[in-house]
DNA sequence: ATCCTCCCCTAC
DNA sequence: TAAGGTAGGGGAGGAT
């Protein structure tokens, strides 16, 4: 931190304080001539030597050859030119006149005059600088002033320095090389610039106590009105003791949770443990640096809006770039070349329509930062980690390299990174012309394992230590020996045995990101905010007003960032985003880089295809087997390929990318689209009570942080992280997630709403609707999104009206189904007619809801037919699974199983609350639910077509109408005259339709919490004994309507995405897990199922809720569980399974309902032996597998499955294992697992719905 | 062709 | 021990 340094360097305190700003400026302004000059001096002559090696100069005043000119001179020989002075970092002052007081105060400095330079030059070597010292005075105020601030105490050693700029050098000399010869100018600079910028220049004059210096300025230059986002969640105190903030980070990172609860164990709290999020998220740097990233995002927003334009930075910019051109002037002739070029540069920048990108990232963020408070290890390889690098010899073998095998398979390579980041690197690299990184990695590996002796022992090290702790950044000598951000640190210290580990400093982030916030913000507001330490700038407006170059720009701010935070950022310029952000790499660590557009085909050529943004290891992995590996030969690919290969929109990406191309613009302004908390560490729950408490907290937390945005949402979706199959239950890091399989279920409420309880209850459900065992549970998150100002939309709804008409765009799916639906619907009303149920149904819905998943569906499809209420028709016909599925989830039965208790309560209250009018639409909807019973989906399809279509009361369904209580019924109708609502589409055919599935009407919460809120106790108590006489009569309900048949059982719902993914590329992800799995479920589900499991599956949920303790229920949570447990991965076909379920669902309930079923056949096969047979046949036909025949036989399957014929699939799949297994055939190995893993996925969803 | 939803992927 | 969060882009596939 800069605490200690704070007092010394505190602004006001070193000479330069009252002229800060206008002496920095022109240091900068000085210092960024150098750069940009050096380059191409260098370029031309050839001239260049290491006369001047290890002498940094520092420049005081005016000189004869001009400041530049020495600059340039130093450059080109070998010299360092110095921006900010200190006693270390300057081994000689260049002056050619001198005040008296001046002299004085350098009197114990080496104080030469600029003929020493010229005349070492031309002869060819260093000349004893004593001959030259100067020794009489003459005036230049400032300078001196300046060279005594420096001189004040400066903080690290020279030396370090040095040693920095030794190794920087040779990093960058060696990128250098790797560039093509058009960059090399850049290169140049950057190696120049790094050594003089980067070790040393502390310039004390510039360094304030951290935060006050931040905080001056912003105070000074900034909008007022713009704030930064600094308190969010942190720190950033005033003036608190380090102690003190951190305390606060941790209080107000995280969560507001108040509990204050810490695990009795006294270690970590666990995740039952009311302290836990807050303990969690005060800890986790990637919840900091989300949090940061997005109040950056909101402060340039603040910053387009805030009419505010002056920028105080750029009268600076000007007084400099006036300064040096008439520098120049005087110069005259050996600045000529300079000159002529920044003109000619100047004409073309300033007019041109280009604009100029400037992509900014500090170095090694977190280890800059934290290194402030360890001085003495800087340029050494350093990692901030939690881990403090003691050994630890505890490992979980098994887990250890059960995850190992799942990330290789997963990435195709490489370990010991954790999920989220690269691990790029070592493997892939191979390729010759990869960039930096590897030939550094290389490089440092091989001086490592030279210096000897460490090595030996890190070996040892390296066995014992073997911590999971991620790096959160490493410095770059670390890096050099491939150590990389985001790795574990027992991997790191493989790597690199010397690897010192620093703690982490929230506060001191958090103040850096400021100072760099507010800095670039003080030159323009044309920003586009990437991270807490990294932003892209349009710098042409900059150019254009100042007549400051690029490069002197880039320079003059990282100078100043430096200055003030004593933390090195390194820029990229480019004519677009694409370009600048490589730009960057290349110049980091301490470096500019700007690539003319004339040196782009040469140097993307060289890059892998890895250094594309947006090109991560999956799709990196998909280039590989595509034998694709750097950019060039991506180059070689025709747009249709790609587009092919990739879609539309990345494979132009990469089309364009690979050639350097990208006409993203600068995005300023950006809306919230989704708020999101999550927690996938230490979550390990004991039992239901405990997920669902965490479950509330988190909403709480979600709620917490969508009020502050001062937003509404209408969509919220629970994320959860289930340890896979087959994985150990302990991990092997420690409270890690492990090896899991991601699931997710989310709903869409009828309007937008900031309710907490509203937030809660439906995650909640949503929570309960996944049916995973909280032993298994490893990570949870909740999301809300669909999100909406809340000032844009103030009130409103009042009436239900106001309250679905949301819904109108979720109905568009619904629409689309009902037509089949409708029908259904009639036939379920019929059937179900019961309002009572629809009541019930919901509430049902709410609790439980799908099971998805798990062997318990099997079991439990045989019992019940609750299924078929909602889910038959109504449900998988609307929508297709998209809406539907979301909603009906979320409303449908799943929820109602596990709800039995709770729903009605929530049910009950939030009627209570209901205004009149939102109580008699609900009515109205759960009349329709009950009749129709499942499918919520429907319920809010109808509901938006009700609102939508003109005839709102035609909508409603009679039976729905005759159920109500008079005086609901009056309200209904009475708000149906005012909906006017746009439902967008739907004649009223469609209507009709969608109240059939309207039945599941969302979740009371979905309904407008305000509506609620206004409703009648009367009406309240009504709903409430609607309510409860569903429950009650519910189980006939919903067996009857379910059966409808609606779109032909072959419509089965499709898999959309991820099953196709995985035939092309022929990877094999899980295959025998899933098939296991699938198999096993099959069976499970083999006894329960047969007839009726449509219905049963409705029945079921209400069931489980109901009589869990009973019969076939604790059978079918039983065969969950035990699914679970068995099932393996596809984390892809869990996710889907939601959708699909609901389709399938649907399917399955017309199928029952109907009766009809036609004889399943696979091309006309029907027994087992037939089917066999034709498998063999096509298996032995083809090489390969062909995509639809795959489609064909999955189609089968799953209309096996709506047979609930699982015996039969059970078979099928068997067999077909088998004929693919004796094949030998990756290919067909890789459909047999594509095959079974969809299976799996429709069995889930069948079970679900049962 | 276009929209919509549900995810995966990527990045810091 | 360890603190594996979070938001946006876009593909896939269905409905229109
Ligand atoms: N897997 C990761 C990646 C990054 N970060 C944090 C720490 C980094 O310091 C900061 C910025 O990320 P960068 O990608 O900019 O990486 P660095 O700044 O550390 O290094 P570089 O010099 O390459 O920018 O984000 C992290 O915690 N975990
Ligand atoms: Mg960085
Ligand atoms: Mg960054």
């Amino acid at each position: 931190m800069s605490r200690g340094r704070s007092g010394k360097r505190a602004f006001p305190d070193d000479g330069w304080g009252g002229i800060g700003g206008y002496m920095r400026a022109k240091t900068m302004k000085l210092e960024h001539q150098f750069h940009q000059d050096a380059p191409r001096n260098i370029e031309k002559a050839g001239s260049s030597s290491t006369i001047f090696k290890g002498v940094s100069i520092y420049v005081n005043g005016y000189t004869n050859p001009p400041a530049v000119k020495l600059k340039q001179l130093m450059m080109t020989h070998g010299g360092r030119y110095i921006y900010y002075p200190n006693k270390t970092n300057t081994t000689h002052i260049i002056a050619s006149n001198l005040a008296y007081t001046k002299i004085k105060e350098l009197k114990n400095e080496k104080v030469v005059t600029p003929d020493w330079i010229t005349d070492s030059i031309k002869a060819g070597k260093l000349l004893p600088h004593a001959s030259y010292l100067l020794y009489r005075p003459k005036a230049s105020n400032q300078t001196i002033h300046r060279y005594a601030s420096t001189s004040l105490p400066d903080e690290s050693g020279a030396s370090e320095t040095g040693a920095v700029d030794k190794e920087y050098r040779g990093s960058v000399s060696t990128k250098a090389e790797n560039f093509s010869s058009g960059d090399k100018i850049r290169k140049d600079i950057t190696l120049e610039l790094k050594p003089g910028s980067s070790s040393q220049s502390d310039s004390s004059h510039f360094e304030r106590s951290s935060t006050s210096l931040c905080d001056e300025r912003d105070n000074a230059e900034f909008p007022s009105k713009v704030k930064i986002p600094e308190s969010t969640d942190i720190l950033v105190e005033p003036s608190p003791s380090e102690k003190e903030a951190k305390k606060l980070l941790g209080t107000e990172v995280s969560p507001g949770l108040a509990s204050t609860n810490q695990s009795a164990a006294g270690g970590f709290p666990k995740s039952n443990d009311a302290s836990f999020l807050s303990e969690f998220y005060s800890h986790s740097r990637l919840h900091y640096i989300s949090t940061w990233g997005a109040e950056y995002k909101a402060f340039v927003n603040e910053l387009q809006k805030t009419g505010d334009r002056s920028f105080p930075g750029r009268k600076r910019l000007m007084e400099l770039v006036r300064e040096d051109r008439d520098l120049e002037q005087d110069e005259h002739g050996d600045d000529e070349g300079r000159v002529n070029s920044w003109s000619s540069n100047v004409k073309g920048r300033k007019n041109d329509d280009d604009r100029v990108i400037m992509h900014i990232d500090m170095d090694c963020f977190f280890v800059s930062v934290s290194l402030l408070k360890y001085p003495e290890l800087r340029g050494k390889p350093v990692a901030v980690t939690h881990s403090k690098g003691k050994s630890m010899p505890e490992t979980n073998q098994e887990s250890r390299e059960y995850e190992r095998a799942h990330y290789a398979k997963k990435r195709g390579t490489m370990e010991g990174f954790s999920k989220h980041d690269e691990m790029s690197g070592e493997k892939e690299a191979s390729t010759g012309a990869k960039e930096t990184t590897t030939c550094l990695a290389e490089t440092a590996e091989g001086k490592q394992t030279a210096s000897g002796d460490t090595s030996r022992s890190s070996t040892e090290n390296k066995v014992a230590f073997n911590s999971m702790a991620e790096i959160a950044s490493c410095s770059y000598e670390a890096r050099k020996a491939g150590v990389k951000n985001g790795m574990f640190m027992g991997r790191a210290k493989e790597l690199c045995p010397e690897l010192q580990t620093i703690p982490y400093d929230f506060e001191g982030y958090q103040r850096v990101s400021r100072c760099l916030y507010e800095t670039v913000a003080s030159y323009t507001h044309d920003i586009e905010a990437v991270s807490c330490d990294e932003m892209l700038v349009d710098i042409s407006n900059v150019l254009n007003d100042t007549g400051v170059q690029p490069l002197e720009f880039a320079d003059i701010l990282r100078e100043e960032v430096y200055a003030k935070t004593e933390c090195h950022a390194s820029t990229g310029l480019a004519s677009n985003i694409l370009l600048a952000r490589m730009s960057t790499k290349v110049a980091k660590p301490n470096g500019m880089f700007y690539m003319k557009d004339e040196n782009v085909e040469e140097f993307m050529k060289t890059k892998s295809v890895r250094d594309l943004p947006g090109v991560g290891w999956s799709m990196n992995r998909k280039l590989q087997e595509m034998g694709v590996s750097n950019c060039g030969h991506l180059q070689l690919l025709s747009l249709a390929t790609l587009q092919k290969e990739f879609g539309p929109k990345t494979g132009q990406q990469l089309y364009s990318y690979c050639r350097g191309k990208d006409d993203r613009p600068i995005r300023m302004e950006r809306e919230r689209k989704s708020v999101s908390a999550e927690v996938n560490y230490g979550i390990r729950f004991k039992g239901e009570d405990e997920s669902i408490q965490f479950i509330l907290e988190l909403a709480g937390e979600v709620h917490k942080r969508l009020r502050n945005l001062n937003m509404v949402g209408r969509t919220i979706t629970v994320k959860l992280k289930v340890r896979q199959a087959g994985a150990p239950k302990e991990t092997s890091k420690f409270m890690g997630h492990g090896v899991c399989d991601d699931k997710a279920r989310s709903i869409t409420l009828g309007q937008e709403t900031d309710d907490l309880s509203i937030v809660q209850r439906e995650s909640k459900g949503l929570f309960l609707q996944m049916r995973v065992p909280p032993g298994d549970v490893r990570g949870v998150g909740i999301q809300i999104s669909r999100l909406k100002s809340k000032s844009d939309q103030p009130v409103t709804s009042k009436s239900i009206v106001d309250m679905f008409p949301k819904r109108a765009d979720v109905p568009k799916a619904v629409q689309r189904t009902n037509p089949d639906t409708v029908e259904t619907q009639t036939m379920n009303e019929s059937k179900l007619k019961p309002k009572t149920l629809s009541l019930l149904n919901f509430v049902t819905k709410q609790s439980k809801d799908s099971p998805s998943k798990n062997k318990a569906n099997n079991k439990i499809s045989p019992t019940k037919e609750t299924a078929l209420p909602r889910l038959p028709t109504l449900e998988s016909p609307p929508a297709s699974q998209n809406e539907v599925e979301s909603k009906v989830a979320a409303k449908a039965g799943p929820r109602s199983k596990y709800h039995l208790p709770s729903p009605s309560q929530l049910d009950l209250s939030v009627l209570d609350s209901l205004p009149p009018d939102l109580r008699s639409q609900i009515l109205k909807e759960y009349k329709h639910t009950d009749i129709f019973k499942r499918q919520p989906q429907v319920r809010l399809h109808r509901i938006d077509q009700a609102s939508t279509s003109t005839g709102i009361t035609s909508d409603l369904d009679q039976d729905v109408l005759q159920h109500l209580p008079p005086d609901i019924l009056q309200e209904v109708l009475e708000n149906e005259g005012k909906q006017v609502i746009k439902r967008k589409r739907k004649p009223t055919p469609k209507i009709v339709e969608n109240l059939g599935r309207v039945e599941e009407l969302p979740s009371f919460s979905q309904i407008d919490p305000s509506c609620l809120e206004a409703l009648p106790e009367d009406v309240r108590n009504e709903l409430n004994t609607a309510y409860q006489r569903k429950l009650k009569v519910k189980p006939a309900a919903k067996k009857s309507p379910s059966p409808r048949k609606q779109l032909s059982p072959l419509k089965i719902s499709k898999r959309k995405g991820r099953p196709r993914k995985g035939s092309p590329s022929k990877i094999a992800n899980q295959k025998l897990p899933w098939q296991r799995n699938i198999l096993e479920a099959l069976h499970i589900q083999e006894s329960p199922t047969k007839a009726g499991s449509m219905e049963r599956a409705v029945d079921d949920d209400e069931d489980v809720f109901q009589l869990k303790p009973g019969n076939g229920n604790s059978e079918i949570d039983e065969g969950v569980r035990e699914r679970q447990d068995v099932r393996s991965d596809n984390t892809k076909e869990v996710q889907e399974s939601s959708r699909d379920m609901e389709a399938q669902d649907r399917n399955e309930n017309v199928k029952l309902d109907s009766g009809e079923q036609k004889a399943v056949s696979l091309g006309g096969a029907v027994t087992l032996k037939d089917v066999k047979a034709l498998l063999r046949e096509w298996t032995g036909t083809f090489q390969n597998p062909l995509e639809d025949d795959i489609g064909m036989v999955v189609q089968y399957l799953r209309e096996l499955i709506l047979e609930k014929n699982l015996e039969m699939v059970h078979h099928v799949l068997r067999g077909l294992k088998r004929i693919v297994t004796r094949s030998e055939s990756k290919e067909w190995t890789e459909a047999c697992r594509v095959i079974t893993g969809r299976v799996q996925n429709t069995v889930e969803q069948f079970m679900e719905l049962v």
